[in-house]
DNA sequence: ACATGCGGTTAACAGCGCATTAACAGCATT
DNA sequence: AATGCTGTTAATGCGCTGTTAACCGCATGT
């Protein structure tokens, strides 16, 4: 699911050649040429991070983030001021905004500005680990494996073994590739370690009989289900 | 408490007048004049925030906070660069790095960002403070611990460390994880006296059954209710 | 200055978990 | 049939964990 971005700019052509830009990166941008409109589109969707200009026609940038902040004292907001004023930038940060970025700006800065606020965002809210096989739900973050209200635990490795079959589910996945993603480094031992695991992997899904792990021989393997 | 922050600069009249505006600030500041001695003061004592100039005598900056980040991938990391170099920004940026400020920069501004990742931090650790585990009721702001009228009082870590626990009930918490938010970084030593943190906490936990601090081999705990 | 108490750290040891290794049986491919 | 690959179980041993107790620094009080 891409991030939406709600973003804010009265300049058209300013504005075009950044959404375009931003689109490019994987964003979902939306923008709005007046305050009033981008404050009813945000009482309305989520967005997970705001790029406002400080120069608005109707409503100011500041106003317009004081409004945000009303509704979600969370949202990271980047502004764009026109010139360097330091008054500015002073206020614009103590209503909340994150950061603020000086016209003209480089594209590939207001990226940057971005990617910050939403890695640390990622880092903090908790990841989608849970993945659905067969019957099972497997929880990677908390190595879990349940099936019919039964909970078991898995080791980390198990987990991370688990965890590589399930990405490629229905596909093969070689020895190698999987020896490198959960071992760091392939060697005959590491490789005999591994089926081990397979095998006690094999025995943690004997309750779905549809879910199997099949080895592809001098191969690999591959989990279907 | 003040906060201290760790501040790298081989430009003595810079340093000298950026100290003093910080101290000013009412942040405990130490100053380092190269890289080396920079990360034997952090492995040493707690830092809040770093402030790191690029172009450093002995070990450059990036080089530094990624030594940092290998000892604690929390702490934010401010870059100060000479020019306005787009590619190190990148760099920069990709260590972990949280902002970057360019010279000549004003203080106000610097301040500005510090004061960005401190209130930030401190934004996340003050709301709810009292909470609901099993049949207890922890609050971390009196460091108290009740269950039954019964009322017993935490010592400061022993608080952190549990409200570290709850903050992520039900998952699991990686040993790391945990160090670098209670103890600030991590090493062998601090992680033994975590465990003897956990273990006092469990005896405190003992009169709720339900209520259980389980230990993921090789990864972390997690705080079940 | 000397006790006292508190809280956090370090030390020491017991115990256990789990990845690895070994060993052997069975299977696939040639 | 021969060879190499895989499945499984069991043994081994390292490293992680639980716990108690000693230790150390610091603040407070006498």
């Amino acid at each position: 699911m891409a991030d939406q971005i709600l973003y804010v700019e009265d300049d058209e052509t300013l504005a075009f050649l950044t959404n375009d830009s931003l689109s490019q990166e994987g964003y979902n941008v939306k923008h709005y040429m007046d305050g009033a409109a981008a404050l009813k589109a945000f009482k309305k969707e989520t967005f997970d991070l705001c790029v406002i200009d400080v120069m608005l026609p109707i409503m100011d940038g500041f106003s317009l983030a004081t409004k945000i902040r009303e509704v979600n004292s969370q949202v990271p907001i980047i502004f764009v001021t026109a010139k360097s004023m330091k008054e500015d930038k002073i206020l614009g940060l103590q209503i909340g905004a994150d950061d603020y970025i000086t016209k003209p700006f480089s594209i590939e800065e207001l990226i940057l500005k971005i990617n910050i606020f939403l890695k640390r965002r990622f880092v903090n809210t908790t990841e989608n680990t849970v993945s659905q096989i067969g019957k099972f739900e497997f929880d990677f973050k908390n190595l879990t494996l349940s099936i019919d209200e039964e909970k078991k635990r898995l080791t980390q490795r198990e987990g991370e073994l688990l965890q590589q079959l399930i990405i490629k589910k229905n596909d093969i996945v070689s020895r190698k590739e999987l020896l490198e993603r959960v071992w760091g480094k392939e060697d005959y031992f590491l490789g005999r370690s591994m089926d081990v695991f397979i095998s006690r992997l094999r025995k943690h899904l004997t309750n779905d009989p549809n879910v199997t792990i099949e080895n592809i021989h001098g191969v690999g393997f591959r989990l279907s289900a």
